[in-house]
DNA sequence: CCTTGCTCCTATAGTTACTTTAGCATGTAT
DNA sequence: ATACATGCTAAAGTAACTATAGGAGCAAGG
């Protein structure tokens, strides 16, 4: 097999673009590949699955900084698991805020589009809503 | 009352860096204030209910321009609904997509921790499912 | 044989939304 | 009087790309 790819092989295969695969090699997440006589780099199965992985945990959020600490773990398995799992944890608590404000401002949209019937926004609620500090983290305020 | 805010009680009664605030009025997203005699910004409570709202605007994930566009709502009240109707449909398409983005992304997290059990990474899942590309959005691979 | 078109290359600049740093002025407390 | 906090401006740095300029290699069509 000794399958091979070229860089757009690569970027339809995981919707990167091209520069993008580039830039990750720039900044050491992905590695430096052999190139070929007419100096166009050679990818392989290994490096497709390392650039999926890498744009999987892009999607979920993560940060370049986070992926390269995932693709150390994932390259030293004997370590402990936690701080895998510390990542992720405070990954979702982030993503569960979010929803929750997204969700009352949606529901704020919808109706803010039913009421607005010809009128003015002047009574339109979500300019409030979106005033609410209430629905944003206490920053301490004791006004 | 009219009681007023130097920069600092902004930063500190939103969350915001001092900076940030600098740098909202440097791109016209915050108006220019009085300043005092001694050359700082002078703010009110007028200008706390647009900070706020343009932080939360940013948490919940709008852009700047996005934001920009909301606060056109909140600056001209008396415009007549059905100029900003689209507007506001377009919001909140944005937001149901931002809603159901943030739903798959959790769930994906909620699995990934809790096949996580401590031990070693070798038996971590994380990183398997970070590496599975089945969960992927479809990039037209047919190999 | 030459041109068109596709994919690739490097290097540089632009984008968004900030953050950091440098250097200095002013106001408050001891 | 002297720290120390707070403010000012201007400029550079950061993350994670995206776009642009300018050029090379190679296959297929006229």
């Amino acid at each position: 097999m000794a399958e091979i790819f070229m860089i757009g092989d690569l970027a339809r295969l995981t919707g990167t673009k091209i520069p993008t695969i580039r830039y990750y090699e720039e900044i050491n997440v992905m590695p430096r590949t052999e190139r070929a006589a007419n100096n166009r780099r050679i990818y392989t199965k290994k490096h497709l699955e390392r650039l999926t992985f890498i744009r999987h945990c892009r999607d979920l959020g993560f940060s370049l900084n986070e992926v390269r600490a995932l693709l150390g773990f994932a390259d030293h398995p004997a370590q402990s698991c936690a701080k895998v799992d510390n990542i992720a944890r405070n990954h979702l608590q982030d993503v569960e805020q979010k929803i929750a404000a997204l969700s009352i401002l949606k529901s704020e949209l919808d109706r803010m589009i039913n009421q607005c019937e010809g009128g003015t926004i002047a009574k339109c609620r979500i300019i409030e809503v979106l005033a609410d500090h209430s629905l944003c983290k206490d920053h301490g305020n004791n006004l």
